[in-house]
DNA sequence: TATTGTGTTGCAAAGTAGTTGCAACAAGAT
DNA sequence: ATCTTGTTGCAACTACTTTGCAACACAATA
C-alpha cells in the first residue's frame, strides 16, 4: 500500500514543525525550493521557482516566510559582496559556518569552510565577551579564471 | 605669516589629487566627514554632516562620492548585520582588515583585528586560488551588557 | 588672468527591494 | 464539524539608491 503524496518532508519543514509553527501550502512550496536550491536565491527567485509549485504564492508571503526563517535561525542571509545588486541571498543554515568568496568580475561564488574561521570566532568571542549568534564573512576579488 | 585657509589636506583628498581625480568644494565636505567621522555613517549621515560645511551638498553627490571611493579602494562598506534597517555604513579603509560585531539589541559596534583573520584571508586565498580584493567578517550577537 | 574642455553637480523622476494594514481565509486543535 | 488563532493576498507605502540631462566649475593651457 502506497503512501499519500505526503512527500517525506524536509529538515526545514520538520524544523518548523517541532517548533510548533503552522506549515501552509504557500509555506510548503517555499521551503522545498530553498531547501533544494543548487545556488544562493534571493527573494524574488525563490518567488519565481514556487510559483512552479503553488502559482498562488504572493510576494509578500515570500519574504514573511524569510523573516520566519531568519527568526528561527534556519538560514542564513548573504549579500554577495553587492555584486549584483542590493538584494539579499538565502541558504539553509548549515552545521559549521562558511565563508563566501564572490568574484566581482564574473559573479562566481566559492564557498570554503575552515577550522581557523572556528578558531577566529571563538577567539573574538571570548576576547571581546561578546556572544556569536551570526557569522557573516564574505570575500570579493577575482577567480582563477578570471585573473587571467 | 599664517596659512591660508587652506587646511591641511586629509588622506583622502590627497589619495583622489594623486590620482588625478578633481576635487570639487562638495568632495572636499564630504572627504572631510568620512576622515573624521567617530562612529560609522551612513549617506544620509553623511548628507547632514556635509550639509553643515557646505549647505548646497546634493544628496545625489553623496552617492557618487560614495561610490568614487569605493571604485577606488579608498573607503570599505558595512552593513553592519542590517541591524538598523537596509542601509549602508562606510568607513576609511586602513591598512589591515577588522572585524565589525554588531549587538543584535543595543546596536553598538565593536570592532576588532587579529592576525588569525589576516592568516585565514591568506590561506584561503591559497586554497581556493582566489586573490582577495575586500574582505568584510561581520558578526552579529549581544555584548556584555546586553547579555543581562 | 582669461579661455577652454571635460568631468561634476543639482534637480526631478524613476527604479529596486522590502514592509505594513487589513479583511478574508485556512491550519490544526478540540 | 467547529472554532481559534495564525497566515495570506492585495494594494499601498517606505526606504534607499540610481539615472538622464542641462547647467556648471575645476584645473590645465594659453
Amino acid at each position: 500500500m502506497p503512501l499519500p503524496q505526503t512527500e517525506t518532508p524536509g529538515f526545514l519543514q520538520s524544523q518548523l514543525m517541532d517548533r510548533g509553527i503552522r506549515l501552509t501550502r504557500q509555506r510548503r512550496a517555499i521551503l522545498s525550493i530553498i531547501e533544494t536550491a543548487k545556488q544562493h536565491l534571493d527573494a524574488a527567485q525563490i518567488l519565481r521557482k514556487a510559483r512552479r509549485i503553488d502559482p498562488q504564492v504572493d510576494r509578500v508571503t515570500v519574504y514573511r516566510t524569510i523573516g520566519l526563517l531568519k527568526r528561527q535561525g534556519l538560514i542564513d542571509e548573504l549579500d554577495l559582496m553587492h555584486v549584483q545588486g542590493e538584494r539579499h541571498f538565502y541558504e539553509r543554515r548549515t552545521g559549521r559556518d562558511h565563508m563566501h568568496m564572490t568574484c566581482l568580475r564574473c559573479g562566481k561564488v566559492i564557498e570554503f569552510e575552515s577550522q581557523l574561521f572556528e578558531k577566529l570566532k571563538t577567539t573574538v568571542a571570548k576576547e571581546c565577551n561578546f556572544s556569536i549568534v551570526v557569522a557573516r564573512l564574505e570575500i570579493g576579488g577575482y577567480c582563477k579564471a578570471c585573473r587571467t
